[in-house]
DNA sequence: ATTACTAAAAGACGAGTAA
DNA sequence: TTTACTCGTCTTTTAGTAA
């Protein structure tokens, strides 16, 4: 994802209204040249961070509600760091049951693998779902999975990439995953553990669980 | 500048206090390997962004002052994005004469040429220098000049890159140009205009003067 | 274990140009 | 004028490996 083409084109004010931009002044902006601008706007575009009308003299650029929500992350990274809030932040919500995907996801070799590497422990195979509460839906957007999980591809398919977060429940550490993917929920958590979490913390779906959100 | 491994380490704490971090770490947190992660931070080294001190298990990363500005800036211009402020900033301080290097450097035509280019007038040959006021200072920090000017070499020496942005000052329009260097003073500003700015409003040192930030 | 060099592969870039 | 393709070149990345 080209963020830095991306916070320019906000920059200029693509996130409030289209923009009309030429490839080559925005080559200017970005000390590029025409080719490169012209592809990186397409690029953009196939991402769906921005659309665009192409009209003889130049273009009408505006940035999608993915584009915004790109650039809204990357503003509560920077508000992260700057925030100098040592404080842990903690999410709650209530158990849910999901759909079994989870299971079956970290289960794969190929993100087991890494997750051991990574995260330090062997997951048990299944994800404990947490409907989080309206503020915890808030805190969850402004949380970053600094931990990469890469995606693979097996004889049949491709498995998409995602990110983890460390977390602490009761006196487990485990880990909050997020796939890479467009229309993710985000007022559902899965998280994994090196232990059936449920069993352990004697909880079943409707508990209401805190979530500490640990480095 | 490579703004994006360098905020991933102010997230993993490295603005704060020296970060234990192996390139192989870096490396899981950047999706890259560890050849790569290693030239990274070797590259953020040089450029005085991070210090480090190298160990026979890992690396002790810390973030620099200078470091810290490039971040800073980045705040700034996302949270510029989403300000929805749309009043133009105003500058303001008193005309000063400078050292007399601005004419110089905006008389070559390397330059020259650009500012034709991409500010859409030729230069008068001299530069409106500005000492800003205390509020100014800090909102001249907020201002990123979006339009880049190219550094260029002729037979005998370099000349550095830089950007501008554009401003109005009464009813003249003219450009704040910033060379890029280490140690550019922030509480002064270099005003290039289409023609001579003191005689053409009546100004001279110690007059005050306001400075519009157009976009 | 580390970091980081070299060499080869992969990817990004810009010149020329078609539409 | 535009946008954006191909293609040669330059830059970046990774694998292998030395220290």
């Amino acid at each position: 994802m080209d963020i830095i083409s991306l916070k320019k084109l906000a920059l200029l004010g693509a996130h409030n209204k289209p923009l009309e931009l030429s490839s080559v002044e925005f080559a200017s902006y970005m000390d590029s040249s025409q080719q490169t601008a012209s592809r990186k706007l397409k690029a953009l575009e196939d991402e769906n961070l921005i659309s665009r009308q192409i009209l003889s003299d130049g273009q009408l650029i505006s940035i999608t509600k993915n584009g915004l929500l790109a650039l809204q992350k990357e503003l509560y990274d920077y508000q992260e760091i700057f925030s100098g809030n040592g404080s842990n932040k903690i999410l709650s919500g209530k158990v849910i049951t999901g759909l079994g995907e989870g299971q079956y996801y970290i289960s794969l070799e190929g993100y087991r693998k890494q997750f051991r590497e990574k995260l330090g422990f062997d997951p048990y195979p299944g994800t404990l779902n947490i409907k989080l509460d309206t503020q915890s839906i808030e805190l969850r957007k402004r949380i970053t999975g600094h931990i990469r999980i890469s995606g693979f591809t097996d004889e049949n398919r491709t498995f998409g990439k995602g990110s983890c977060f460390n977390v602490r429940i009761s006196d487990i550490e485990g880990a909050v995953i997020t796939p890479e993917r467009t229309h993710y929920p985000e007022d559902i958590i899965e998280i994994i553990a090196p232990m059936n979490l449920r069993n352990h913390l004697d909880i079943r779906d409707g508990s209401v669980v805190q979530v500490e959100v640990i480095k």
